[in-house]
Order: structure tokens, then C-alpha cells, then sequence
DNA sequence: GTATTTATGTAGACTTTGTCTAAAAAGCTG
DNA sequence: CAGCTTTTTAGACAAAGTCTACATAAATAC
């Protein structure tokens, strides 16, 4: 009866496929990072990445984490989150939804979407169109 | 019958009391930063306001410049924005509001937040507190 | 006032995140 | 396989921001 919380999106072999269906040729750098990214944590820094996907055996280098990252932003695998002023993170989890930021510990909670309201919001700029709302609840933690 | 936008918060002669009333030393160089945070435009980088400030002659290092804003926006004169990775913007609008911004231009516009209700946010993690909301609708510049 | 202590400011080295470049390697396509 | 395009790479580079060790200024004591 328990929902799990997040389920890994994509499972290991069905990686390159997932890759193929989004326009991307899928190297083995590429699915080594996507590996990390789908089936395990959601918001990791590029520099996280690089660390875990070198863990073992120097596989993939510096510049291609950045390039595959953007890359994979672009095509919408992927999200953006702009909360510290040193890093983005990036967030598997592309479904709608916005986030607790605890700026004491730098950990990022996902807040579901679907149930949250924002209301009001005037008209765009004109000639613009919106790309997207983030919502960003900053918390720290509470002095007794 | 028309409205400012944004007048000047504090005027120029009242600076330094400005600073004093919210327990900072009113030294020369943070009154010349607070007056260009304070009297003109609304959203400016740590590096435009280093080149602001020395425009016509070097008065502030930039180690001064980020130590002050840090300090200003410590004690609440001015607000940090983090919407670019590359940088933060401190922001001299501190009432509660929300912001577009363009991803294309980098240009960030106010969204007065009194208008904007934001509804039905879950409970906070248990031992931390909120200290505050962002909200960053990103736009484009829409192709046509 | 002058001495002492404390708070600020400074130049410049340094760190970190991220980008760029030029060349190598890998993938295609005929 | 020859000739092309795409991807990857190491390492140089860039920009934002921090740190350090010393100088200056301001506040306090005497």
C-alpha cells in the first residue's frame, strides 16, 4: 500500500533507449552519466556527477559531464535548479515541481506541484513567453 | 496621475542614518555603496557595483564591496537574488516580491508578490523554519 | 590629547565552477 | 576502408567570489 517516494525513472537497461527516444546518441559516456542520474539521487551538482561516475575507473572527463549535463537540460531530461550561488543542480525529477532549499545544510527537498497554487501572477512581459515557474522555500534551521 | 515605478528608498542625505538605524558603522565606502544601491537602479551584481563605485575614481576594492553587500544583506538592507549561476544579484527592493526573469537578456522585472497568493505549500521539515519564498518565473523572448 | 584595542579596508593570491580550444577518437555512410 | 561528422579529451582559460596578512581608521581607555 506504500507508494515509494521516487522510483528510479529509468531503469539501467532501458537507458540508451530513453537516451534514442529524446534525439540523443547514446555514447557510453553519456549512459554512464545518465546511469547516475535516472537511477539513483535527484539532485546532483556536475561536479557530484563527475565524482561518482570516475569512482572506480577514470571513464569520463570534466568537459563531457558539462557538455552531457546541458545537453541533457536542453532536451528535457533533465532540470536546472538555480538555488546556490556556486552550482546548479540538476534534478531528474522533470515533472512539475518546486523546492525546499535548506541553505544551513545545502540540501534540496522536492515539493509535488500538483497540489501547490500560485495565483495572480501578472501578465508576461510582452514579446516574452514563460519557460517556467520555480518556487524556492528557503529554510534554515531553527534555533530552538 | 502617472506612478513611479520604484522611487528612491532612502535619500541621498539620509544614508548614513539609514545604516546606523540598522546597526552598521556608516563608513565612507559603504555609504558610497549604499547610496548606489539605495538611490538608482534595483538589481545589481557585486560587479557592477564595483564598477559603479570606481567609475570615476577607485574608492572601494572589491574585497570591501563583497564584504559590504554580504553585511547589508545580512542585516535585511538588501536582498540576494539568485536566479543566474553565474551571479547573484542583490536586489534594494526588500518588500516581498517575486520575479521574471529573462533568460535571454538577463534582465530581472519585479512582480509585486501582495498580488500573488501562493497556496496549499506542505509543511515545512520538521526542525527547520522558512526564510522565504522565492518565486522566478523565467521567460523568453518568444519567437514569433 | 596619546596609547591601546577593535573594527574596517586593501591588494593580490587563491579557489571553484564552468567554458573554450585544438586535437584525438569514435561513429557513420557510401 | 576513405572521407565525413559527431563526440570526447586534456589542459588552458575565464569569471565570481573568498582568503590572508597587513594597513588604516575608528572607538575606547587613560
Amino acid at each position: 500500500m506504500e507508494m515509494v517516494t521516487q522510483q528510479p525513472l529509468v531503469e539501467a537497461e532501458h537507458i540508451a533507449e530513453h537516451l534514442r527516444v529524446h534525439g540523443i546518441t547514446p555514447t557510453q559516456q553519456r549512459v554512464d552519466i545518465a546511469e547516475i542520474l535516472f537511477t539513483r539521487a535527484q539532485h546532483l551538482s556536475a561536479d557530484q556527477v563527475l565524482e561518482i561516475v570516475n569512482r572506480d575507473k577514470a571513464l569520463v572527463s570534466k568537459a563531457t559531464v558539462y557538455n552531457t549535463l546541458g545537453l541533457f537540460a536542453r532536451k528535457g531530461l533533465v532540470r536546472e535548479v538555480i538555488v546556490d550561488p556556486s552550482k546548479v543542480f540538476y534534478d531528474s525529477n522533470v515533472e512539475g515541481h518546486h523546492h525546499f532549499y535548506n541553505v544551513d545544510t545545502g540540501e534540496l527537498i522536492d515539493i509535488d506541484a500538483t497540489q501547490v497554487t500560485i495565483e495572480n501572477l501578472p501578465e508576461l512581459p510582452s514579446g516574452t513567453q514563460a519557460s517556467g515557474v520555480d518556487v524556492v522555500v528557503r529554510i534554515c534551521q531553527s534555533k530552538s
